[in-house]
RNA sequence: GGCCCCGUCGUCUAGUGGCCUAGGACUCUGGCUUCUCAAGCCAGCUACGCGGGUUCGAAUCCCGUCGGGGCUACCA
């Protein structure tokens, strides 16, 4: 086994695409869960970065932990990047040239590898148990210093080889560390140096001979061709390690691809956003109404801003404005009401047939309707007056349900509000009027109603139209009242009006 | 503990030595809009973590400090 030589490990990068090499960006996840805000926020910048510079966007699944990852999660994963519109050049489903894109399926790939790594010295066997390194690692903390493997097995006696495998043991692959230091230029942080005091000698494959990220994140990047690897700043003490094993693959620094570590997504409890702090899932958010795009905006402006005021930013836009050099390198935290006020801004850009089309499954989900061509003229009608008063999809059906309804009720809370004696004067001041009226349209009702019951009974209009309100649709919160019964129609209205009259 | 990253309104951000008595957006508060809720419009509150230095001049550069976060696995 041959030592490696002392020296300092000096890796310069090019912070921007100034290589001539296409850019090959990757989005590389490791589906342990549904997809959470910030998995897709790094897609989405993965994505952006690509399209911005006319490279391709190669997606692949990162599932060595086959104990965490399972096939219902990888599907979840592929799904919620195309309902974002991330499409992938190379990948799942679409392939490529430099596939399989599925790390479990690439396993020959990385034993090759690893055998030639272990037979150039720059791995070894290591027979050190859990147990024992487990305790060892305590030692080190009790002394204070680093913890990390210590480098035992690097070299190992024909007698204790021995005796490990007559004991069974099965030995883990170890990547030897030189000494000196790592020194890499991150396009969003600057120059980052690690000693290699620090970074201790890292398993490549375990004990059963499975591969670890460590090693099967390096090797695909690199026969992927991957130029840029932008992605969560948690790896970034993660890199060394895969430089260390670019240098066993004999890569040239000028192939080595760029790195770009962006800053967290924080919850609210300014801690990295995960799983166990709520609402993070994009399944979540779908089911909710958000809209893809405005996820997509929202994402885009944690971190990353086009420099100037705009903050309503399409996808195309984002495609042609992206940058790395423009990301954050602090991180931000999530604000879940200004994901709504975006939802609510992209909501009124939509034009009918989309808002319509977009709505019609909440409606139909909540059995609001059930989705037949009539239904569907009423809901269609009854969008624009709702369009700029919901800021999620999921609200249309409060909002309509009184226009659906079979059997009317008014909400309980609501019902001792048009009981009194006020308002059963409005109530029956309005059958009065309505009956009579000839034409049914809401600028007739209107005229009626203000007629009867601002200058008739002296009323004030909240007042007034606020008993209407409740009667009619069931809510003192509800669509435009006159709209409303327009909508309704003439004798369900009355019948409403009617039967709110004690 | 060690290593690494980060630090402008409550939140997201603009800002790369003078354009900053720090701009925009979201939130919040008040008002307008005589049908609610929204939307829209107007106004207001609120920030350069702290301490030194460099400079004629610092949010911007340097040092220190404090604070937050990540990593420290046969997870990724």
């Amino acid at each position: 086994m041959r030592e490696l030589a002392h020296f300092p490990i000096r890796y310069r990068l090019v912070p921007t695409n100034t290589s001539d090499r296409p850019v090959r960006v990757r989005f590389a996840p490791s589906p342990t869960g549904d997809l959470h805000v910030g998995n897709i926020r790094t897609a989405l910048f993965d994505w952006a970065y690509a399209r911005h510079t006319g490279g391709q966007f190669i997606f692949r699944i990162e599932d060595t932990d086959r104990e965490r990852v399972t096939d219902e999660y990888i599907k979840a994963a592929q799904d919620t990047l195309k309902w974002l519109g991330l499409n992938w050049d190379e990948g799942p489903e679409v392939g490529g040239p430099y596939g399989p894109y599925l790390q479990s399926e690439r396993l020959d790939i990385y034993a090759e590898w690893s055998a030639k790594f272990l037979a150039q010295g720059d791995a070894y066997h290591c027979y050190c148990s859990s147990e024992e390194l487990e305790a060892r690692r305590e030692a080190q903390k009790a002394a204070n210093v680093a913890p990390g493997y210590d480098g035992k097995c690097r070299t190992i006696s024909s007698d204790d080889l021995a005796k490990y495998k007559s004991e069974g043991r099965l030995p883990v692959l170890r990547m030897r560390m030189s000494d000196g230091s790592t020194t890499f230029t991150d396009s969003i942080r600057g120059d980052v140096t690690f000693d290699h005091n620090f970074v201790p000698d890292f398993v490549l494959v375990r004990g059963d001979g499975s591969p670890l990220y460590t090693l099967a994140v390096a090797v695909d990047d690199i026969l992927m061709k991957v130029t840029h690897v932008l992605r969560g700043e948690d790896l970034l003490s993660s890199t060394p390690r895969q430089i260390r094993v670019y240098q066993a693959m004999g890569v040239s620094e000028s192939d080595y691809p760029t790195f770009a570590h962006l800053p967290f997504v924080m919850g609210q409890d300014n801690a990295k956003l995960s799983k166990r702090n709520g609402e993070v899932s994009i399944a979540w958010y779908r089911e909710r109404g958000f809209l893809p795009e405005a996820i997509c905006n929202y994402l885009a402006l944690l971190g990353w801003s086009p420099g100037d005021d705009r903050e309503n930013v399409t996808m195309k836009e984002l495609t042609e404005l992206f940058t790395v050099e423009r990301v954050h390198s602090s991180p931000a935290r999530f604000d879940m009401k200004k994901l709504e006020a975006i939802n609510g801004d992209k909501i009124r850009e939509l034009t009918l047939d989309e808002l319509l089309k977009r709505t019609t499954p909440f409606l139909i989900k909540d059995g609001v309707i059930t989705g037949t061509p009539e239904e569907l003229d009423v809901v269609k009608s009854a969008l624009p007056i709702i369009q700029e008063r919901i800021a999620t999809l999921a609200k249309v059906s409060q909002m309509l349900k009184f226009l659906f309804v079979s059997k009317f009720e008014v909400d309980a809370e609501e019902l001792p509000k048009i009981k009194d004696e006020q308002a059963q004067a409005v109530l029956k001041k309005s059958n009065d009027v309505l009956q009579k009226l000839e034409n049914w349209d809401h600028e007739s009702i209107h005229m009626a109603l203000k007629s009867a019951l601002i200058e008739g009974l002296g009323l004030k209009p909240r007042v007034a139209f606020g008993a209407v309100r409740i009667a009619v649709t069931g809510s003192h919160i509800s669509p435009p009242l006159f709209e409303s019964m327009e909508l309704l129609g003439r004798s369900r209205s009355l019948e409403r009006i009617a039967g709110s009259i004690s």
